[in-house]
DNA sequence: ATAATTTTTTAGGTGAATCTAAATTTATAT
DNA sequence: ATATAAATTTAGATTCACCTAAAAAATTAT
């Protein structure tokens, strides 16, 4: 059993592993939980001792094939409510982060098969993360990055990389939404930013940055 | 800012000063959270100096204005849930107890005014326990025991003492819901069971401890 | 290749929430 | 009214999840 901190930190090893596929060191886990180096050394190796990480001294962590499934359970937990949230009691897609945080954490497997049925199953969440399964199954979907894809590319947006309201709000106000269809116009090469349309009928400018963080389907 | 624990103290001794108007005593509150009166002391100095409830040493605790308002937070936030795990997801009443203790401590105004409205804003939890309202409000209504009902008596139950699964199943099996009408025919005098009809056509037989638990609002 | 810098770990400490064992206060019984 | 019993509190430990400061290892820069 792990507890709720224990959790929290497999979840973030799990997300930064997944980038790259080196270990995760002691400091960037440090930074993404907001705690410091000396805490996360502790915790390692507690979560070792558990055996849902692999460690060795001064070479960071790789998450073991049971800490992945532990991790993906919260995850598909985190990600059933956030879709709740959205879908049942109209939330908006930035506000649902904090609360899916906590709701994530609630131990009971025939809740979280009950909150399933009654969503109807979905694939996705509102960020249009794929949900995995009761089994730790995850279908990824080739994704780009908006700011990666060539001129004249059509797609649909998929998924974002960052979830903060702040650039939520941003993308709502714009009119983007996952589902969106995104056609690349022009890219300005001094800056990285971009010229779009949206839907086949919204034209409009955005950062290098903002399109980092959008994850477009290639489509014909 | 209560933590879980705290807020799990508050309500038991919200619950536990509820029915007799004296102070709580260490004991009493240390069997209802199964733990030592020792680590009660500890907490109760704690929630003292929080200024939830007032303590005098040796004298037990009550519960203060401020803690009242905290622990009607927790029970609405409870009782939404066991209505939301019933109503929407398809519970069984004698399920919903123990998901719902975790789900009351999650933190989110926001989440509470929307899960209400979801519902329908409902007056009262699956086991007929009335919701307090935003503000603390709540609305008791004057039910009795059956067990202290006279020979005659018809009422509809209202609610039960005993949440615990084995009990309600019990009911279930017997053909008791919230809802019901209950009328006594005969009390033995002997054992204190009676033979009662429930919804005008079925009779049973229940023990003195089961009319204990059973809390009816009495009809002409 | 060694020095300087950065990263990581170790050592020791804190508060929350528990415990056991012992001391103290209150209640009860003769 | 005093002795015994019961309830409560105090004292001292433990585990979890964090911290700071110092030491050790790894990386980098000259």
């Amino acid at each position: 059993m792990l507890s709720l901190v224990e959790e929290n930190y497999l979840k973030a090893i799990y997300h930064l592993s997944d980038a790259g596929k080196s270990a995760v060191t002691t400091n960037a886990l440090a930074d993404n939980m907001n705690n410091k180096a000396a805490s996360v050394t502790d915790m390692i190796k507690r979560l070792s001792s558990k055996g849902v990480i692999s460690y060795e001294k001064y070479r960071g962590v790789n998450i073991s094939e049971k800490g992945r499934r532990a991790a993906l359970k919260v995850i598909r937990k985190h990600r059933l409510w956030e879709t709740f949230l959205v879908e049942k009691l109209n939330f908006n897609w930035d506000e649902v982060h904090e609360v899916a945080e906590q709701l994530e954490h609630i131990d009971s497997p025939l809740l979280i098969e009950k909150l399933d049925s009654f969503l109807g199953h979905p694939k996705v969440d509102p960020h249009g993360h794929p949900i995995p399964d009761k089994d730790g199954r995850i279908q990824e979907v080739k994704q780009v990055q908006l700011s990666e894809a060539k001129e004249g590319t059509n797609g649909v947006l998929h998924s974002v990389n960052d979830g903060s309201p702040k650039f939520l709000q941003y993308l709502s106000k714009i009119g983007i939404r996952i589902g969106a269809r995104i056609e690349i116009v022009e890219r300005m090469e001094f800056d990285g930013s971009m010229e779009i349309i949206i839907d086949d009928n919204e034209r409009v400018f955005i950062s290098r940055q903002a399109s980092e963080n959008l994850l477009i389907r290639e489509m014909p």
